[in-house]
RNA sequence: UAAGUAAAUCAGAUAGUCGCAGGCUUUUUUGGCCUGAGGAAAGUCGGAGCUCCGCAGGGCAGGGUGCUGGAUAACGUCCAGUGGGGGUGACCCUAAGGAAAGUGCCACAGAAACAAACCGCCGCCAACGGAGGUCGGAAAUCAGAAGUCAGAAGUCGGAUCAAUGGUCCCGAGGUGAACACCUGGUAAUAGCAGCCGGAUGACAGCGCUCGUAGCCAUAGUUUCCAACCUCUUGCCUCUGACUUCCGACUUCCAUUCCGGUAAGGGUGGAAAGGUGAGGUAAGAGCUUACCAGCAUUUAGGCGACUAAAUGGCUCGGCAAACCCCACCCGGAGCAAGACCUAAUAGGGGAAUAACGAAGUAGCCCGCUUCUUUCCCGGGUUGGUCGCUAGAGGUGUCAGGCAACUGGCAUCCCAGAUAGAUGACUAUCAGAUACAGAACUCCGCUUACAGAUUUACUUACUUC
């Protein structure tokens, strides 16, 4: 379901999330939120050295991508939406990090 | 069965649901099919392909490699060997050229670290000292032997007495109480010109001097003379012992000086080949046997090297110190680079026609470019290619001990671009190691839960 039209693809757009966007902090990830105006939501997923070496790094990059694309249909339209892993996500499992995400978006008021 | 050694393989499986990337294929909007992380994808250590750099030429500098032969596109890799080291063994480890080209270093300790004497062992000369021995001389003492003189006692003989023994007294004459004086005879001792004998001696004999002391002058126990013997003392000679002193010679010990010695001790990582025997003043390859090392010759091997014989007789270690020798090395890297689209402009300042500037990794030369170069300012990071069919995989045949090479057959096996290979459920199992491609390949190194196989070694047990 990501395709490349759904993904931040560019340096820029990071930044300018970074900067205007809304910084929402969780239990394993945080989140940066800012409206944009194609009527769509675009995620970029961001784990950086802190949290491991490359394969649980991947692993953890997946897990949120897979809730990212089964959450589709719960959030509303028209955001970008970088999503920063922490250490902590290395210890926990799929359940409680897919909590965790919705409780973000709840704060966030996107669903 | 246990303990090992070497090599190889695997790296959860199956099913379902929902997804992702690439390719193919239809169909025209989304289906179908196929494929989709590793043995290390890691570290980015070595090498190569590929690409670009005004095509990389010479010298210097610098770097790398370093037993031999082979393999390879190449390598610091691999294979087969050689030497060295370790293990009972299977087997493992090994940066392993040159120290007689030169320079340098070898801390501390130690006498000495490249040619040495601290202790030790040994020798010589001289001086001094200590202890002893031998010989000679002198003195003193003691002992013995021989001798000699004197004395005493005795025996015997002779003279004397008529004749024995004992005791006392007296004893020539005269005077006298006595001392003393006088007379006659003899004459010892002593002394000494001398002669002679003795052992050159003590001393004896003869002689001489004095005529003294003494003795005698009626008989008598007595007395005298001579000889012998014994004892004693003195003296002398000889011998011996001991002590002291002096001299000469000699032995031992110690010290100093000089020299020999590399056996032994001690220090050190390392001390001048090792061990045994001979040898020596003591020692030493000084000699010899064996071992180690070196050189030469012969034999074997492409070679590293190995074996044997012979020889003279022995050479410290470090080159991962400089260095020498042989061989190799242009640089940057897929953010390389190419193409397409868009945009366009060469704006300001400086330097200037060679003795200049820039490039070629450092320096010198050489080469190349120059209305160009530098600085300031401005613009660009979109897409496509590179990009995965390759020093490819698998099988087989052939060559080779092997690494590897060649032929044939067959297969196509990730290619993203903020970056795919995932999420969930169920079952089974030993309950999940290390770990994620980013141009490619060959290696190396490092990490790793476990499982399996093959070959071999050692030990034990059974048949």
């Amino acid at each position: 379901m990501l395709k490349k039209l759904f993904r931040i693809s560019n340096s820029q757009e990071y930044n300018n999330t970074y900067k205007n966007g809304l910084k929402i902090p969780g239990k394993y990830l945080i989140a940066y939120i800012m409206i944009n105006n194609l009527g769509i939501n675009r995620f970029g997923i961001v784990a950086s050295k802190k949290v491991g070496n490359a394969v649980i790094r991947n692993r953890s990059r997946r897990r949120i991508r897979a809730i990212a694309e089964s959450s589709g249909e719960h959030l509303q339209p028209g955001y970008d939406i970088v999503i920063i892993a922490r250490q902590s996500i290395v210890a926990t499992d799929y359940n409680r990090l897919e909590k965790d995400f919705y409780t973000v978006m709840k704060k966030a008021g996107l669903c």
